[in-house]
RNA sequence: GGGAGGAUGGCCGAGCGGACGAAGGCGACGGUCUUGAAAACCGUUGGUCCGGGCGACCGGGCCCGUGGGUUCGAAUCCCACUCCUCCCGCCA
């Protein structure tokens, strides 16, 4: 949610900011929905005050004097009641048009519109690896590892659900396992949060109302299934004022993520880089609107640690401003190598969603000083297992098709699981 | 699934038609005392919107879960809804 009174007081800033995703022109509409709101205001405010004055002459008054006064001020409830509709009307407007209303990209976030346009910021690794066999997509092997079963997910579930069996499962708990362990060495508070969440959440964390059709909602009880744990972790502090010492505060969420994935339908169809239904460990952090964007690069600082753990190339993108998601100012992105697609793909990302995200979920911070202020946001993925696994299973194939388990995690499997062997002879 | 309570400021909690933005307590902040701290005592301490001023501020509106209603006037009365807690049943 952006601030109305600053859109109100210098427009300029935000037509620029918010051409950068093509929607220059809403400032206009929030400045004409404002003035008519204002207007109205103040002839309502006014009313009332008459109202309330005469309201007190009332009870002072003597019985005989009582009635007279009664009927003087009938004018101005009537007024009143013709006036206060058009008052709440213009108010949904306003309200409305602000929470459909995107954050400002910040200024150091590239121009353009889709992944192609983000600017890569680092790689790990002088040039992607090459292999002196043919790979294989993480697809095939899955299958001739038998630890992938998208045949019976789509039986059970549909397309785009898979069965982790065997291996790979313990895999994934190392995973999970690593990446919690390097959140509390950071200072971050583990958590499970609930993943069905009531609107609210998702109102104030900017999912609703742009993004309703990714969401899964539950018929009879009207929660959303979360799509990360971002959702949850963010609404912890739901309507709270936070005190300035106590920040930053740390999260690491552990959980399940749903998301309905339409519109993507023929994109990233196999296998499990695109599915419903996939485990994360998540960082979400509240910190004061001065030291936000110190904390974005320490995210980002986070999600490479974790990606050195698991030796997967990778490079470091500045996403785009026009391809950002609503709430955020800058975001960051973790792309690593598969070999596979020939091609770096998403596997984190890491965004500064300023107070856009703090003013709709109303928490602040009791600053030194007294005052109160909408905090600041920001989310991050530690590890998002599917994709994770995807980028360990292409990276460290051998010939045969095993698959060499990263030496850091070898602490967290049984010796039988620190390299994944095909079932037969490849 | 059945039943009973409840929702008030940063927190706890009183108030049940005009004197209530709201007692009291806690917390926080400032002061007295003290070598320092604690204790004790004194004082200060809500949010939000609109307008005015460069500004410490000033004027007005709204806010006692949410939305409606009754009334000249509602935290207080009426209706609907949401949420929370507890008890019984069922169940992991």
């Amino acid at each position: 949610m952006l601030d109305i009174k600053l859109i109100r007081e210098d427009p300029e800033p935000f037509r620029t900011a918010l051409a950068r995703r093509d929607l220059a022109h809403v400032v206009d509409e929030l400045l004409e929905a404002d003035e008519r709101r204002r207007s109205l205001t103040a002839r309502v405010d006014d009313l009332r005050a008459e109202q309330n004055r005469a309201s007190k002459a009332i009870g002072r008054a003597d019985a005989e004097e009582k009635q007279a006064l009664i009927t003087a001020v009938g004018t101005v409830s009537a007024d009143l009641k013709t006036l206060e509709p058009e008052l709440a009307d213009a108010e949904a407007r306003l309200t409305a048009l602000l929470a459909s209303t995107p954050n400002l990209p910040d200024p150091s976030a590239p121009d353009g519109f889709t992944d192609e346009d983000a600017v890569e910021i680092r790689r790990n690794h002088d040039a992607p690896p090459t292999f002196d066999f043919e790979v294989r997509d993480h697809a095939s092997l899955g299958e001739l590892l038998g630890v992938l079963d998208t045949e019976r997910g789509a039986r059970t579930s549909g397309s785009r659900f898979v069965y982790l069996l065997g291996d790979i499962v313990l895999l994934q708990f190392a995973l999970m396992r690593n990446a919690m362990d390097i959140l509390v060495e950071e200072g971050f508070t583990p958590m499970i949060p609930p993943v069905l969440v009531r609107e609210e959440a998702m109102y104030g964390t900017g999912f609703l109302p742009t993004d309703e059709a990714q969401l899964y909602r539950t018929e009879e009880d009207e929660l959303y299934l979360a799509g990360t744990a971002e959702v949850p972790l963010a609404a912890f502090h739901m309507g709270e004022i936070i005190d300035e010492a106590d920040l930053p505060i740390r999260y690491g969420g552990y959980s399940t993520c749903f998301r309905r994935e339409a519109g993507t339908y023929g994109k990233d169809m196999g296998g499990m880089f695109r599915v419903h239904q996939f485990d994360k460990v998540e960082m979400f952090a509240f910190t004061t609107p001065e030291s936000s964007w110190d904390e974005h690069e320490r995210l980002l600082g986070v999600e490479e640690r974790v990606m050195r753990t698991l030796e997967i190339p990778y490079r470091v993108v500045n996403v785009a401003a026009g391809d950002l998601g609503g709430s955020a100012a800058k975001k960051y992105d973790i792309e690593g190598w598969l070999p596979a697609q020939g091609r770096y793909r998403e596997l984190t990302s890491c965004s500064n969603t300023t107070d856009y995200q703090a003013r709709r979920l109303q928490t602040r911070v009791r600053r030194t000083d007294g005052s109160l202020e909408p905090l600041h946001t920001l989310n991050g993925t530690a590890t998002a297992i599917g994709r994770t696994l995807i980028a360990i299973l292409e990276n460290h194939q051998q010939a045969d098709g095993s698959v060499i388990v990263p030496e850091h995690l070898w602490r967290y499997l049984p010796e039988r699981a620190h390299v994944l062997r095909p079932r037969k002879a490849a």
